[in-house]
DNA sequence: AAGCCGGGGGC
DNA sequence: GCCCCAGGCTT
């Protein structure tokens, strides 16, 4: 409808979909917050706790953290002076810890439920495009692109470079990340290019040579680094 | 649109 | 030492 990402082809996408899904067979990663079991409330959480803050750091806080805190209630009695001690080691701490108590009592409103379209959700604190979208795709099934700086990264070097500086006020880019994801378990896709900018992919110092894209990949032709 | 947040990990 | 990290909020 909108054709800002005509020039690539379906076949294009169909090809880096399937390569990126055959990596993620064997190397993906295996991290709390992608397990069935775990509820809403920590799958929401661990979107938060993620931003701007590695992967491997939250693993090691998640299981203190929700030992302490299982539920959103279980957060309504700290103060924020101890809510900032507690987040600290993961940085960003003053936002976070303000953030979280102001959405606990956000969601003891909404008696825990939350909204299920991205402008409502995005009205929550500490709940930008981002994650509106990982909700939408990781509780509630949607097929939308968890469209982070690292998405970002492999979809530019693969495919071209974006035409704005916003991320998220980039046409181009929303609409070729919609479609690569577009597909009926989307969040495994996701997890698979986020997966694959954190360990291939990397921003500084790309493994181009062992990687699985690189004969397609418009910046390997460029710079084969 | 730009500035800011932050401790920790990798190099 | 420097750069980067599953972004969002404030100005």
């Amino acid at each position: 409808m909108l054709n800002h990402s005509k020039h690539i082809s379906a076949t294009e996408i169909y090809q880096f979909r399937r390569k990126i899904l055959n990596w993620y067979k064997a190397h993906g990663r295996n991290f709390p917050w992608r397990k069935k079991s775990i509820s809403n409330y920590q799958k929401v959480m661990a979107e938060i706790l993620l931003q701007r803050t590695q992967a491997d750091t939250i693993a090691k806080f998640w299981q203190p953290f929700f030992t302490k805190f299982p539920s959103w209630k279980s957060m309504l009695n700290v103060s924020l002076k101890e809510m900032e001690k507690i987040i600290k080691p993961i940085g960003l701490y003053h936002a976070k810890a303000k953030g979280l108590l102001s959405l606990a009592k956000a969601m003891k409103q909404r008696r825990g439920r939350f909204p299920k379209n991205k402008k409502a959700l995005e009205k929550l604190p500490l709940i930008g495009p981002y994650n509106a979208n990982a909700i939408l795709t990781v509780i509630y099934n949607e097929r939308q692109p968890l469209l982070d700086g690292n998405m970002t990264r492999v979809l530019e070097r693969y495919f071209g470079k974006k035409r704005e500086k916003e991320i998220h006020r980039d046409p181009y880019l929303q609409e070729l990340a919609t479609r690569v994801v577009n597909i009926e378990n989307s969040k495994i896709i996701n997890w698979a290019i986020l997966d694959f900018a954190a360990k291939v992919c990397q921003a500084r110092t790309p493994k181009c040579e062992g990687c699985v894209l690189k004969r397609k990949c418009a910046s390997y032709k460029v710079t084969p680094y």
